[in-house]
DNA sequence: TTCCCGTTGG
DNA sequence: CCAACTGGAA
């Protein structure tokens, strides 16, 4: 049963769909790829990496930049901080490393904003390193083609060292977007298993066991995301703000704002002045211009 | 309304 | 372990 060849085949029709895939992989455009890819789908993805780029060509140009001036070029992405973090994740390899992102995973994982996945994507996809870049769509197709049920039957190491296994050790970064495709589009929650090319081997396919999947989530209207993301949005627009303003705009009670304000401070994406700060209506803020405090060295380089 | 589903911090 | 983080598509 080859599976992998099955697998390869469907996905290299696909290959083309998106734009981080053209061409010889580059490891920041993988980098920033990767990082906007993280909650957010791909055909928004797709949009904004273009003119993201472009305004950034090098992770050099992106280290240079004022932070006010990446957060604007995240456009509506959404999950702002991620923008605070690329750009610090920038500054770090400009500065600890050269310039140049690290193939190693385990140094890839020490820069802002890149966790276990992204660090194996960025290594697989950009440099050819032999790891699996487990999300939960490779989670989800592992657990059914190898063990025949959902992945939360499944118990994690057995299914991380399943996942190592089945990985295609010649095309590592190609294999793994080729399972997170198939994921996303054929094994989903609901499995299409008609139309799937691992169908033959599966051991989960005319199991169709129900999936329990629950999993609320905190309502979006009337939360603090919410006005996050308004603050940060109208601050991408205008040089500053003050905090009635703010309210005025977002119809929400003053001491609120400047409760949301804080904490975009406290994550870089605003700078807040003392007044505002302070929770006075008066007070003034604008989309921060530096990272709140300066780079904080965990490594050697 | 519900779904999306990685990283960080508590 | 769990909650916070955003905004659009299904």
């Amino acid at each position: 049963m080859d599976a992998n060849g099955a697998l390869l085949r469907w996905y290299r029709p696909r290959r083309a769909a998106y734009p981080w895939r053209t061409g010889a992989p580059d490891p920041y455009r993988t980098l920033v790829s990767e990082v906007m890819l993280q909650q957010t789908q791909a055909p928004r993805v797709a949009a904004a990496l273009g003119p993201f780029l472009a305004r950034f060509p090098s992770i050099a140009a992106l280290a240079a930049a004022p932070r006010s001036d990446v957060v604007r070029a995240w456009g509506a992405l959404g999950y702002n901080r991620r923008a605070a973090r690329l750009h610090e994740a920038a500054r770090v390899t400009v500065r600890y490393h050269a310039g140049r992102l690290p193939p190693d995973p385990a140094q890839l994982q020490v820069l802002p904003g890149v966790g276990p996945y992204t660090a194996s994507a960025v290594a697989s996809i950009a440099f050819g390193v032999p790891v699996a870049a487990v999300d939960t769509n490779v989670r989800r197709v592992a657990a059914r083609f190898l063990f025949g049920a959902n992945p939360e039957g499944v118990d994690r190491t057995q299914l991380r060292e399943a996942i190592d296994r089945w990985l295609h050790r010649r095309e590592p970064g190609t294999w793994n977007q080729a399972v997170m495709d198939l994921g996303r589009l054929v094994c989903r929650p609901a499995p299409r298993c008609d139309v799937c090319p691992l169908a033959a081997g599966c051991r989960f396919r005319a199991s169709s066991r129900p999936r329990p999947r629950a999993r609320s989530q905190p309502a979006f209207r009337g939360s603090w995301r919410e006005l996050r993301g308004a603050i940060v949005r109208l601050l991408r627009s205008r040089p500053s703000a003050t905090l009635s303003s703010l309210a005025g705009r977002t119809g929400r009670a003053l001491h609120d704002v400047a409760a949301a304000v804080r904490a975009l401070d406290r994550d870089g994406l605003v700078r807040a002045g003392p007044a505002a700060l302070a929770g006075r209506p008066s007070g003034r803020l604008r989309l921060a211009d530096e990272p709140r405090s300066g780079i904080v060295p965990t490594g050697t380089s």
